[in-house]
DNA sequence: TTTCTTGCAAAACATTTGCAAATCG
DNA sequence: CGATTTGCAAATGTTTTGCAAGAAA
């Protein structure tokens, strides 16, 4: 179905390790994993195979708050949040009121056609442990 | 009134800069500026200065989506909307619902502290110009 | 003098690119 | 064959760091 290129031993595990991720993981994570299962991919393939899986809509890709991005394989429309004490990314789900997003097309002009939403708190886990250091 | 440091010459000179833009300046952007009123400062300089005056509250960093950190000298509490045609930057006031906010530490079981919202579309200029490349 | 800052250059990353070789259809 | 993709290494761009020299308290 897809027009050009198509899903190479490459992609396909990249596919495969970001959608079974539940953590997000960046380039180098993705790295990381491929060697564990012993792929051995050039870097500058895998920053491919992200991109091509991102234009194709198979997985987006996250610019949270660190520097480098992140993957998530679920493309359906949500938000995320990240824990300031341990680090974890969660999704969010609960979509923002429509009557907001007027609001701010109207006060800025804009016809709006993306948000992308990164809240930070502590998680319900981080809540209970008493830690306070990141790690 | 600061406990450390003080507002030296190369802090003042890039503190003004960032104040007196209204684009968001990028820490290149900054030393561009800096180079046309004479200023030749180190980037290490330029990038511990913007530090400091971010961890001392006088400016934001802004994480877009672009790779380089935007600086913002409006301290408010305030988001960000971008213009996917001409890339300008504008500031957006209204502030997220509560309900909208407490339903999602609900759902996440996170208690939020921050968050950060990147809105894109089509600013007010660029609706009427039918231009339609970015730049 | 003790502490903070600067300047400079090198290092550290994340990411992209150029090009030849390999692969796919 | 012709187009795409890979591997590799080098280049790019942003930001950080180490360290000696300079300025300030």
């Amino acid at each position: 179905m897809t027009r050009k290129g198509h899903l190479t031993v490459q992609r396909k595990a990249i596919l495969d390790i970001v959608s079974g991720a539940s953590d997000h993981p960046t380039a180098s994570d993705v790295i990381e994993r491929l060697k564990i299962q012993g792929f051995n991919f050039a870097y500058g393939t895998v920053y491919n195979s992200l991109r091509y899986l991102t234009d194709e809509g198979l997985i987006r890709e996250l610019k949270l708050d660190g520097d480098a991005s992140r993957y998530d394989a679920r493309v359906e429309e949500h938000q995320h949040i990240v824990c300031v004490k341990c680090g974890k990314v969660d999704e969010v789900f609960a979509a923002p009121p429509a009557d907001w997003l007027t609001q701010i097309a109207e006060e800025t002009g804009y016809a709006i056609e993306d948000q992308h939403f990164v809240f930070k708190g502590v998680c319900a886990a981080c809540k209970t442990s008493k830690r306070n250091t990141l790690q």
